[in-house]
DNA sequence: CATGAATGAGCTTTCATTCAT
DNA sequence: CATGAATGAAAGCTCATTCAT
């Protein structure tokens, strides 16, 4: 009993560490930010933050690993929707706006850093796999009702459209001016002529498409 | 005369030092790599670096510069060609294979570092519209020509054509299992259902789309 | 009670810090002594220094606020004598002699750094502004009990009394093989001369000036 | 004949560079100003700088000669006037007002190098030797005319002189609100009094002395 | 559980000086 | 006579981490 309290408080300020190195790391990277930055923002002494993570890259790991479980279970939430395409859809938004630039930006910070340090590369790969493996049964759910293009990978697919989502989250930072709203549009507008069948790709779906794509 | 020859040589120094500073950077990060392993790297002393560069962050800014003008340069070719779609698309097979992952790993480093340091978003900017520019007047080149949707708007089209690319390309890092080959054939296939005009979409060009996306 | 004997520890640490740069600063100067120096003087490691002075610099300012406090209360005891000349000169005695070196060099030290460092420039004359009131005071004291010239403009002659001081200090290095003891006796009758009324500056004081002044 | 319009082109641009190392020592000390600021200044590459100078030290060392020597020709000039005292202090002026304050600082700067740097400490105490013996020699005439107290030991009264005009200048930085001309009118009286003759201490020359002090 | 003192390697940068041309 | 490329030691400072209390 006393256990689990300690385990649970335990736990708690191992979630208060990792919240204020959240805020470290979305403001200066996981370089920029020194571990004296995330025991002041943290409260606490720099001695006690290795009371509950052995190194600075423990937690970027542990960042990193919840961060990506939450975009995760967004993506739990696609399977259950009738409309295929329009449950892909629905979850568009959720990465623009400015409330999502910051995981936007540890998202960038994620890839700099796996791609030299390999334990967090192998974490971001087995997240980016089950991400992928979740949006391509949907896929295949969406061939089976014919909403999706028989003829289309669906693993590949998924991939793209991974990588479509994260290009264009990522322009914000190329190209600032950027109108988030229109972008959002024609980005679903293309995820949509991605995966819809054949047959129905002058007219995909009952989305207005003539207005969305009319922004001029 | 001997002046000239005394800025050749400077030049040409300098540009050892970017390229020494390249394989760091590539290898170890705008951060991770210090001045100390440049100097190593390009075989000169840790005081003389500063007799080319003023500071790291200078040296970090020339690359940048460098990197992007070359990048650019590759759009101005695009100008060129008769067929839009066809010109985008032979385009696409340069950003991946092996040669250029380190040139996808610095843009990576790029975008993060542009969202941290001002003046190095205001370089990444700047050639980010010129790009988009290029694109943009293709499209519109592609619209009078009857090649191209002419309900896009081609700046935003642009963009989103630059972010789908950067995307996919940073998918190596998050699956490094990824077939180039095939993902190439399905981003170029995306990509001309994003460009092309309403009627052909069914049948977009002579490429024998039915093959590439029958990829199972 | 912990807390306090925390402060306490601390305070006692950085004064041995302080001790050491003082070290370290008599010897080497400001500029020449490096914090290295000061680390190995203090016995402590390059970076502990940063744990309690945020800069050289800030050793630097508290060195000084902390020599000035102490040369600023020995002038402090100045109002509590009956005969405001006496008193005067009874400080002079201090500021020669051997022991007193140290405190000479670090004047002209301050001197040198005040020139161009603003902040160390505020910090010094600050004290001198008060140093200066004190000596002013005493002086209107002595014009209202008849013992100082009441044509005297207080303020004045007490920043002359100080260059006067100062500067004969300084002559130490100018001539070392300056007789410090014939030295002070003349720089008293100097001192009295300035500040004896009219009537007396024939015969100054009980001093026996003759003697003093008979020094081949 | 070649060769000595060679050996006067290298005077003259020996001459150049200790001007250019004037103006950087003044502005930044001996010790913060750089070799390569000096060149710059003297508009001259680094390496040229060790045809004229074996070092830096030897720079400072030639430019406290010059300098010295600039103020000890001064006190030549003392020797030729008919009233000792009157010479005396026409000379005082001199060391005051706007453009001596960079002899000022640069007076400071080398009794800071001086008490440090032996060979630096011989070269000013040479100097100082001289000017006191001019001093000193001035000192006597008087007391042989009558006009300079005969009981005063002119060496010693020579070095108080010199260390209390210097002190007086510092005082420019402790206090920058200093009233030069007061101040000047003060030091005067202060000299007048510490060399005249015991009968005439009461009305000290021909000087409008009551009005000097009366500045209240 | 918690503190903060302490470490020492490493960082970017500066500097006086030397050398090849 | 003149340049500027080149050196390498040392500067002030930061950092992740450890340890005594």
């Amino acid at each position: 009993m006393g256990r689990t309290l300690d385990v649970d408080k335990h736990r708690e300020k191992s979630q208060q560490i990792l919240d204020a190195a959240w805020r470290c790391f979305v403001r200066d990277g996981f370089r920029g930010a020194s571990t004296t930055d995330i025991c002041r923002e943290a409260k606490i002494s720099p001695g006690h933050l290795y009371h509950y993570f052995p190194s600075k890259e423990a937690i970027v790991e542990a960042l990193i690993e919840k961060s990506l479980q939450s975009i995760a279970s967004h993506f739990d939430g696609i399977a259950q929707e009738e409309d295929v395409i329009q449950s892909l859809l629905s979850k568009v938004h959720e990465g623009f706006g400015k409330p999502y630039r910051p995981n936007m930006l540890l998202n960038i910070e994620m890839l700099a850093e796996a791609s030299r340090n390999p334990s967090i590369a192998k974490i971001l790969q087995r997240y980016t796999q089950r991400m992928r493996s979740l949006l391509a049964d949907r896929l295949r759910d969406g061939q089976e009702r014919g909403q999706v293009d028989r003829q289309l990978d669906p693993d590949l697919a998924a991939t793209i459209l991974i990588g479509l989502v994260d290009g264009v989250r990522g322009m914000a930072i190329k190209d600032p001016s950027l109108d988030t709203a229109k972008t959002v549009e024609l980005l679903k507008s293309l995820m949509t002529r991605l995966v819809a069948p054949e047959a129905s790709k002058n007219a995909p779906s009952d989305q207005p498409k003539k207005r969305v794509l009319n922004v001029r």
